[in-house]
Formats: structure tokens, sequence, C-alpha cells
DNA sequence: TCGCCAAGTTATAGTATATTACATTATCGT
DNA sequence: ACGATAATGTAATATACTATAACTTGGCGA
């Protein structure tokens, strides 16, 4: 029979708890959002006093921005997956598919990552700030064109741009009136296609002019 | 001369405490964001006991969607003079840059009335719900062409998806990296341009159809 | 004018953040 | 192995905000 492996009952240190906290805090947000964290809260779910959060961040602010660079690094897991699948449509549909879904389920991460004012506080160089990069960087390279100059990016930013608002607006039940029929997949394809299209031409006349 | 007409130096009643609350609290929204607002703060800013204001919200979310419903009035007559003014461009144009000037000027307003949860908590037939539904309906009656179906709504949910994406895009500084050449006007004019396009594209179709 | 009631008040309970001072354990050089 | 020290925990406490309860004030209609 194999050991059950149990830790003391009560060690005075907690073994990691830094990460411990972020991973609780993650599961807090995926339910409640951003204001569903609580340092006190997550101190006695994890079985510690109060103040002991701490002595690992600064302050609330500090630990929302390392949950939300943990966030941004599952969700650049996923938006990878998602390209490298050998899936129906382009690498850029299937992300941008992707992306949607990852929004409208898990809005309470969502919301920390785009609609909370914790990235716009996030330094320049900070984990969180690199993370939100790489999140960018994945879509251009999904967007399988030609690249021409910043053309390709320009893009890029319309599809990120449209995607956030129908989550966004999904979210708020702004997107639910007089044209329920039109499902929030199907309009996100539009504004994909229609930018691909938007891009062929671009390149044509910078094709003409040269 | 005239007389200075001057109040009661300490009237035990206030004279319209609700309204002044809504309007001391879209001050700080401006300013800080919806978690910028505090009961007590505001009380004490009007020169009120902090219980005081639970006279006329029931409780800070209370308070938080009468401001919010109170910004979307705002907003509407904003957009309404948008639409109106006889500057370049469409209606449909002026309309998407006046909300994006919006958006990213007075983006504390703006995150309470797109990116908090108080929007996705107000009931069906709510003063807030029907403030923003008038909202939706501006945006439409703004995109001069004909009305085929849902298409024109389609269209329209493009545009106001791409238009808040920017906004919260260039808040949150992920639009001021590599692309930053890319102006965020420009940008939101290529959206409203390729969905015209596509509106016309789709039109030709549908009449062939028929 | 009398009494009602809306709109104030003080007092207080409950919850959260955050700091300070103290206690315990882990680690590392000797 | 041992002792100094840094890392990591605890208890106690200050501060701020939400919200409720019980009481007070003053305007207004019957």
């Amino acid at each position: 029979m194999g050991q059950i492996v149990r830790k003391p009952f009560k060690t005075y240190h907690h073994g990691d708890l830094r990460e411990a906290l972020i991973q609780a805090a993650l599961r807090e947000v995926e339910l409640g959002g951003p204001e569903a964290i609580s340092i006190k809260a997550l101190a006695k779910q994890l079985g510690v006093s109060q103040p002991a959060p701490y002595r690992h961040f600064a302050d609330r602010d500090a630990l929302l921005q390392a949950v939300t660079a943990e966030a941004f690094r599952q969700f650049n897991v996923i938006m990878r997956e998602a390209i490298e699948a050998s899936e129906e449509g382009s690498k850029l549909s299937r992300f941008a598919q992707a992306a949607l879904a990852f929004g409208l389920q898990r809005h309470g991460i969502y919301r920390l990552m785009f609609a909370s004012r914790t990235m716009a506080c996030a330094p320049e160089g900070s984990e969180l700030h690199t993370a939100a990069m790489d999140t960018l960087a994945l879509l251009i390279e999904s967007f399988e064109a030609p690249a021409v100059g910043l053309l390709r990016e320009r893009q890029a930013l319309k599809i990120w741009a449209g995607l956030h608002g129908i989550v966004m607006l999904a979210e708020q039940g702004l997107l639910t009136g007089e044209s329920a029929k039109i499902s929030r997949e199907e309009l996100l394809d539009e504004i994909v296609e229609q930018t691909k299209q938007a891009l062929t031409i671009a390149l044509k006349a910078a094709g003409e002019q040269a």
C-alpha cells in the first residue's frame, strides 16, 4: 500500500504562500471579478493570519498585478494552442474565436486583464506588461499575411479592438437586444473577414503605387 | 444693489441631497473611476452626516447605478450634438469620433459606463438600461444607409465594438507599442470605412439574390 | 395647530486594508 | 554541529468605509 504522505498538521511556515495566494486569488477572480479579491479572505482560506500576505505583496494592488500577469500567461498558452491547432479556419480566426470564448466564459479573469485599472498601472518592463505584450505578439503572429510596414499590425489591432468590444458589450448585456439573432461568434468572424479584405485592398494599392 | 441671497448657514435639510450626491459622484468618477466613489467622502464633501445618503440610495451600488444613468444621459446629449453638427465626415464617423474622444478624455466616467459591473446588474426596464438603449439607438440612427433586415444593426455593432476596443486598449497602454504611428482616430475611421464597405457588398449580394 | 412623515442626526456594528512589534523557522558560513 | 541572521509567520492595533438602528427635526396638509 502506498503510504499517505501528509504534511504536518500545523507548520509555522506555509511553504509557498506567494504562489498559493496567486492561485487562490485566480479562483476568486474567476467567480467574482477583480473586486472579489480580499486579502483577508484569502489568508483565512489558506489558513494563515491576515497580515501574512503582506510579506509577499506590498499591498492589494501588488497582488492583483501578480495575479493579472499569471492570467496573461495562462491566456497566452491557450491562444498558442488555438493557433497551432489543426482545426478549420485560419489561424487568425481561431485566435479570435478562442479569445472570445475565454472572454465570455472566464469573464471574471477577462475583466481583471482588460477592464480594470491594474494593467494601466503596470510599468513598462514589469512581468505584467511583458506578458501582455506577448499576447499582442501572438495575435500578430497569427495574422498570416505578408508584412508590409505597419499594415499588418494595423489590421491586427482592428481585430483586437473589435474582439474586446464584443466581449465588453456582451457582458454588459448590450448585445442581446433587438439584434439577438446576431451571434457574437458570427459578428467576430465578419470583423475578421472584412479586415482581411481591407488588408488585401491596402496591399494592392501599395503595390500599384510602387 | 442686488441683494445677496444666502442660504441659512446651517439648514437641517439639505434641499436636494439626492441630486447633489449624483453630481458630486460624477466629479469623483471623472477623476478616479468607479472605485473612487465613497459614500462617506461624498457625505463629508456635501456637509451632511455619513448615513444621510442612505435616505436616498439603498446602498453604494444603487448610487452607482443612478450616477451611471446620468452619465449615459450626458453621453447621449453629446452624441446627439455630434450627429447633428454640420462638420466634415458622415454622421457615423462623427458619432464614432465623438465617442472615442469621450472615452479617452473622460475615461473615469467611460469605465463606469462600459467597464464596470454596474451596467451588467441593471434590470431590463431600469432608467440605466433605458439610457443605454438610447445610446445604441443613436448609433444606429447615425448609420445613414438603407436598412435591410438586421444588416445595418449588424454593421453598427461592429463599429460599436471596435470603438470600445480601441478605448479600452488605449487606456490599458496596449496601443502605444510598436504601432505608435497608428493614431487611435485613424484606426477608428478605418474601421468605420471598412464596415461601410462591408455593408455595401452585403446589400449588393442581397439585391442580386432577390 | 397638530400630527405625520420625509429627511436629517448620533451611535454603533461589521469588514477590509495596512502597519508595527514580536515570534519562529530556515539557511548558511564557520 | 552551531549560532547569527534573514525570511516568514503571528498578535495587536490604527484607519477607513459600508450599513443599520434608534432618535430628532422641520415642513406640510387635514
